[in-house]
Formats: structure tokens, C-alpha cells, sequence
DNA sequence: GACATAATCAACCAAGTAGTTAAACAATGA
DNA sequence: TCATTGTTTAACTACTTGGTTGATTATGTC
């Protein structure tokens, strides 16, 4: 467990780990429902040791979580860290489109200012 | 111009721009409008070079664009590459949200069915 | 032209990341 | 108990990242 990856704000590890496309694509599988290490690792090029990391960051970042059945470790897709991310971008691009609707209000304003004034 | 940076897939670049608590504060700020290096700047402690890079990371994931008055060069939020980060989430979201809706309700149909068949 | 301000570039460093191979661990089944 | 299968850990390498300081470019002002 690097400390890295566990000590950052979650947000912060949540995008990181979201900033990999092999981990999206992890992600991507895992939404359909629960996989093993190797049928995850399955569709990619890269060892089995490299996949077992990318799911070490996407449990960390808490948006997988892994049971124990036998020798498999079944992974599952967890939503909460994906609400944050989403609740955070949201947030801040409401207040930005908000400062546009004004624009554009402002700009009617104007434009009907106008029309009345004229003649 | 880091290759890195340019290189990399739209969503990963600004997943990745998004993963530093540094950068979603400066993208917070910007948020409420148009603001110059040195504005973005004064709350951190680090140096105008480091917020200068950042903003560089920014700009090539396309989530800030920039313009030139006089020697200021203000930074504007660009929301696409936003919308395509909450949509890819979005997506598998979906998805993942669906498996359960789908359980669920198979879990009513099996209460159903056991109700039925009591005597 | 000289000078101040805004911002960037260049060179460097320490730490982190993604991959590799080889070894270890864990659970099952002969 | 030993071999097998699934998975993780360890050690290593190449590269990236986020920060620093010092020099440089670009614009506006005296």
C-alpha cells in the first residue's frame, strides 16, 4: 500500500485512479458485474502483477471493493467515490454556466433596453 | 510541452488535471470568472512557476483557455472536457445502478412468488 | 533607452507511477 | 503431503510529476 495513494484527499485519488485508461476499462467491465483478478486482466496486454496494482489503486481510491471466494478474489465496482467526483464537478460548473445565464440575461436585458428606446 | 500531457486521451488528461487539490481549487476559482497568473496565484504558498505549470497542465487537458491583454494572460474555465469526464462516470454508473435495480426487483419477484405459494 | 511588472522557460531534484521478472502466499484437490 | 491455480509482494527500471531557483520574454511606464 503506497502511502500515495492512501494519504491523498479522496477526491484527489479518486481522479487518479480515474486518470488510467486500463483502470476505466477495469471499471467499464466491473459495472456489468463482479469479475476475478484474471478475468479482469483478460482483455489486456500487460501482466497479471500490473492488473493486480491498478486494482490495489482502485481499492484504495474505495471504488472497487474484493471478496474472498476460495482463491479468488472477486472484485465489485463501488459507487460512493464516483458520487464525490461527480458532485464535485457538478458544483463548481453550476456556478460557472450560472455566471453565463446571467450573461446571456444580461445581454437579452440589453438587447429589450434597446428595442424600447428606439423610435 | 510535456508529451505526456498531449499525448494522453482526453479523458485520461483531465482526469488527471482533476486529480490535484491544487488545480480543482484554481478550476474552483475560475468557476466564478476570468483571473490573471498572479490572482490565481496569491493563495498558495507554492511559487508563480509551480502555479504557472499547473495552469499549463490546465490548458492542455483543455479545461482552462487563455488569453492575452497587455502582458496578463487570463484564464478562462472550459467546461467540455467536464461534461465528457461526468458523462463517461455517468455511463458505467448507469450500468452498475441498472445490476441492482434489475436484483431488486428480482428479489420482489421471489417474495412474490414465496407469497404465493403459501398456503 | 531604462526599468518595473506579468508570466514563462530551463535545469535540476525528490518522489511517485506503471511496467517488468522472480518469488511468495493462499486455498483447493489429488 | 504435494502439485495446481489464483493472486500478491518484492526488487528493479524507465519515465512522469510537482516543486524549487535562476534566467528570459513580453508589455507598459518613466
Amino acid at each position: 500500500m503506497t502511502s500515495s495513494v492512501m494519504d491523498r484527499d479522496s477526491l484527489s485519488s479518486t481522479f487518479a485512479a480515474l486518470a488510467d485508461p486500463t483502470r476505466r476499462a477495469i471499471l467499464a467491465r466491473l459495472a456489468t458485474g463482479e469479475a476475478t483478478v484474471n478475468q479482469l486482466a483478460e482483455p489486456f496486454e500487460i501482466t497479471l502483477q500490473a492488473v493486480s496494482r491498478h486494482l490495489k489503486v482502485l481499492e484504495c481510491a474505495g471504488l472497487i471493493s474484493r471478496g474472498r471466494t476460495a482463491q479468488f478474489r472477486p472484485c465489485t465496482l463501488e459507487a460512493e467515490p464516483l458520487d464525490a467526483a461527480v458532485h464535485w464537478i457538478e458544483q463548481h460548473r453550476q456556478i460557472w454556466q450560472g455566471r453565463f445565464d446571467r450573461l446571456e440575461q444580461h445581454l437579452h436585458t440589453i438587447q429589450q433596453a434597446q428595442k424600447d428606446n428606439r423610435p
